[in-house]
RNA sequence: UGGGGCGUGGCCAAGCGGCAAGGCGCGGGACUUUGGAUCCCGUAUUCGGAGGUUCGAAUCCUCCCGCCCCAACCA
């Protein structure tokens, strides 16, 4: 079935787009944003967060800002603002001229704090972080209210006039919402709207000293670009009473916040927290290590845009907590390259398998389809000679139950080459297996089998003429299916999730192989020519994900 | 009696009063020059539990149970 045939699956936020429009609450205009905040990379879950807040305007015909949320100059770079742009545009994401930035706001944002201080709905407090926090309250207990809660308008006009101007160190005095300290939800219980923060912000330079905060930023930003549809993650559903407060006291535009459940993958962590950990603890290479959740890392790996937004497709969005299994994410992967990625030989783990019968020096060039799932795609030549290299995994003495593949006097076929028979093998002084001899059958070229069953066909590459390439073989980065659940989430890492093989033997046809570019390896899996490490004449490739394995589940299953 | 959410097969997830979609996974078979792909078939008498309303409930009502989020001058 073709991805424009398939059916998408309804959701609940489409539901509620859908009686907007019926009702028309907003006059039919679709209008969403993708807020990240540039203190981290893109993962797999903010690739489902896109997918929605793209693809629902897309829909309907409206369309979806770029804005980053940049009200913590702290945690926030410019690398950051790069890395998240190119990563939306990779997965095929385009805001058009709707770049935006809460930064770009920030004089709106002083305006209407001036106005809701003139209001009596807020006043600057001189709590300190601790006094704030006991006068909170507890999640139980309803909190006390500050005594500079009733200062007159006039000075908290003028104080907060002289925070802006760096006259007041910084924790000393914020700006806070005046609403209701018994609130049963937290976030009502007089919110702080800017704290003071003398850093340079990658945008506004020093322009700034007080900063606002999320709550006081976010629905004014999408209210000023005329968002329709604010579309969040759940733990912002005790926000929304605060995000609606604000709009309502402005009296402005009110966009409609909407939450859905953020994805959990098994095998992975996906709070930027817990990722930046890893990336400043070396435990990976990087936020583009193929092992990591981002977009980077899967980019790298392997992953093309197509598979992810397949997989976002196939999550569905609700409510639920949830934890889909990375099986998934591979079958789409899998799904999508089985398509469109050309198949090459290549030999992991080499084993010299010499032809006996075959003449020394002579050369044949065989050909091999690029694809057979798309005929389009035509065909190469592969180099046969006399020594070859197999898969070690494909000889076996003495061969297991249900073995389809070479041991002594077994038949197998050479994939597009020829039918061989095992004569015997060599080995070497520890009594492991140095070469492989056998005979082939002139009759079978191309791999014809005239009839005779032969089970097992093998890849293979010609000894002189393969090049070499060195192969990065990938598994989850952690062995438990939730790492956030485990004791001490670090020590649940997996040891094996890289295994490096240097001396691998590709066909010729891989030399001038671009970066990104990815194969599928006959009866191994989908690679990818690494963007970082690759070289011509030195080339790696990433393993994207491995291809079913049926044999590894009967072994497994003791036959 | 803090507040806010959520509970449909191993994992996602449709369903919105008419008698359990689909996908992944798993099991079996066909086919096969990738033990790949493809193609069949199977996989919840039951929707967290208990009552109730109704000719009829996963869908409505009541109570109960379980899980998640919130006490940053983070987002």
């Amino acid at each position: 079935m073709s991805e424009e045939a398939r059916e998408k699956p309804s959701n609940f936020i489409r539901d509620i787009i859908l009686e907007h429009n019926r009702t028309g609450r907003f006059g039919g205009r679709v209008v969403t944003r993708f807020p990240p905040e540039p203190n981290g990379y893109l993962h797999i879950g903010h690739a489902k967060a896109i997918c929605i807040d793209f693809g629902m305007a897309q829909e309907f015909g409206g369309r979806c800002h770029l804005r980053f949320d940049d009200t913590n100059p702290t945690k926030e770079s410019q690398e950051y603002v790069d890395a998240i742009m190119r990563d939306v545009r990779w997965l095929g994401f385009d805001w058009g001229p709707h770049l935006y930035h809460a930064s770009d706001y920030f004089e709106q944002l002083y305006a209407w704090a001036v106005q809701l201080i003139k209001a009596g709905k807020a006043y600057v407090d001189e709590l300190t972080a601790e006094e704030m926090r006991e006068h909170r309250g507890t999640l139980t207990e309803g909190g006390r209210e500050s005594p500079h809660r009733s200062r007159p308008a006039e000075e908290s006009l003028d104080l907060l006039e002289r925070m802006r101007r760096g006259e007041f160190e910084e924790g000393a005095k914020t700006l806070r919402a005046r609403i209701d300290m018994t609130s049963g939800n937290l976030n009502l219980r007089d919110p702080v709207m800017y704290r003071i923060r003398k850093a340079p912000h990658q945008r506004t330079g020093d322009a700034w000293c007080i900063y606002p905060m999320y709550d006081w930023a976010h629905g004014q930003s999408d209210s000023i670009e005329g968002v329709t549809h604010s579309i969040c993650t759940l733990e912002y559903e005790d926000h929304r009473p605060l995000y609606d407060w604000y709009l309502d006291q402005l009296g402005v535009h009110h966009p409609q916040q909407i939450e859905f459940a953020r994805l959990n993958l098994s095998h992975t962590v996906m709070s930027k927290r817990k990722l930046l950990e890893l990336v400043n603890a070396g435990l990976v290479t990087g936020w583009d290590d193929p092992r990591m959740p981002t977009l980077a890392g899967l980019r790298r790996r392997g992953y093309t845009p197509e598979a992810i937004r397949d997989f976002c497709e196939r999550i569905g969005v609700a409510k639920a907590d949830n934890l889909v299994q990375v099986a998934l994410l591979e079958h789409c992967l899998r799904e999508d390259l089985n398509r469109r990625a050309e198949r090459r030989m290549a030999v992991l783990r080499p084993l010299r398998l010499v032809v006996e019968n075959y003449p020394e020096g002579k050369v044949e060039e065989l050909p091999a389809i690029n694809n057979p799932e798309d005929p389009s795609a035509g065909s190469r030549r592969v180099p046969w000679s006399r020594v070859l290299y197999i898969e070690q995994d494909d000889f076996r003495d003495p061969p297991p139950p249900k073995y389809f593949r070479l041991s002594p006097g077994a038949e197998v076929r050479l994939r597009y080459a020829y039918i061989v028979r095992c004569t015997g093998v060599t080995r070497a002084a520890d009594g492991t297996v140095a070469e492989v001899r056998c005979e082939y059958d002139p009759a079978s070229r191309g791999g014809d089998s005239g009839g005779r069953r032969v089970k097992g066909t093998l890849h293979w590459v010609s000894a002189s003429h393969s090049i070499g390439a060195e192969a990065r073989l990938y598994d989850t980065l952690f062995t438990a299916p939730r790492p956030d659940e485990a004791e001490e989430w670090k020590s649940v890492l997996n040891p094996k999730s890289l295994e490096v093989l240097r001396s691998c033997r590709v066909e010729p046809a891989l030399a001038g192989a671009p970066a990104e570019a990815r194969f599928q390896f006959e009866r191994q899996g989908y690679f990818c020519v690494d963007a970082r490490d690759s070289r011509p004449g030195a080339l790696v490739f990433n393993r994207a994900v491995g291809l079913r394995d049926t044999w590894a589940k009967i072994e497994k299953g003791g036959g």
